[in-house]
DNA sequence: GTCTATAAGGGGATAGAC
DNA sequence: GTCTATCCCCTTATAGAC
């Protein structure tokens, strides 16, 4: 049981990595076996398909965000935390600007699906974020909190994808200063 | 000769749309033959190997935003074609909703590719359109074009990838009225 | 130039031994 | 619970007839 749960999990992490680096479609099962340090046929075991692999990957992703946001508010001012959430951004620059923000490649990638339904969980992961930021906007009092969240998000995904595809990471520090200016001049 | 040419344009043009819709990974050179109504076999008179026919799907996007900014130029006022450039964006709302921008959605996925150099040129298209973009800020004498073109381009990648992800077009709309705003506001 | 048949390889998934 | 061997399908690409 132990020992079951700590494979899952390395196979959980596994997958997330490998996953954002290659694209849910270029990995195998094999490729995420490897990384986890799990014999192929027993992946299989603990996920049935391919597709509960990549909704795991998602899951970790959706945790790492609950760990972020966490932190960040044991921050008193939300204005602080929308600042503190901007600089995680900045400071994962290297690894958006080589494979992308983690969540919004792979939402992008499964959005170009029919069937299975990874589309909407994947959907589902970056709503988790935006809702948390429109939480901080309307702790500010500012108006239209949820167009607020909208822009910031934006911004992020938009950025991320430009240094990305340009694999420029200074592209984040950029953009990512600008934000900073942005929610300090924003009054309610 | 002609017929010739006509068979590649049309496997051109259901590269780019097909590749679009299921991104490059997941599409076969059957279902572009398929689409271009050219039977599969043939499909190698014309392009060797399958990363020729993606290739040629960035052509295609590159030929379309070369239309559309020679339509745009057309406009005496720089400021009025970036606020038509918008307005294009915010026109195909609803394919963005569905299916995500054409160009940032492959080369989100090529960028996840080590080999082939094919992630370069998806770069080189997103290139062409801020390129465009901070020629007309600097038209307008606003100080810093290259930064108001990442900022303006990545809003439109951030918005289009969370119309996508959430599935909802109204992002679209949304955002586009806020960033003709933006635009109304800049001042030299 | 056009098309069919097929080779060659890879990947997801399963059977069943241990 | 763990792992090996293998089935089967799908996809790219080529050979070669027309």
């Amino acid at each position: 049981m132990k020992s079951a749960s700590a494979k899952r999990r390395r196979l959980m992490a596994a997958a997330a990595e490998v996953v954002h680096r290659q694209g849910a479609e270029r990995t195998t099962i094999a490729d995420i076996a490897r990384a986890a340090d799990v014999p192929v046929g027993n992946v299989y075991y603990y996920f049935k398909t391919k597709d509960e692999l990549v909704a795991a990957a998602l899951d970790e992703h959706a945790r790492h965000l609950g760990e972020l946001t966490a932190r960040l508010e044991r921050l008193p001012d939300p204005r602080e935390r929308l600042k503190g959430l901007v600089e995680a951004w900045v400071g994962q620059r290297d690894v958006a600007a080589r494979w992308g923000c983690p969540t919004g490649t792979l939402a992008a990638e499964l959005d170009k699906r029919d069937e299975g339904g990874l589309d909407a969980e994947a959907g589902r992961v970056i709503r988790l974020l935006l809702d948390w930021v429109e939480g901080q906007f309307r702790e500010l009092g500012l108006p239209g909190p949820d167009g607020l969240a909208l822009t910031l998000v934006g911004a992020y995904q938009g950025m991320s994808l430009l240094a990305n595809a340009l694999r420029d990471p200074g592209i984040m520090t950029r953009e990512g200063a600008r934000l900073l200016a942005w929610l300090d001049s924003l009054e309610a």
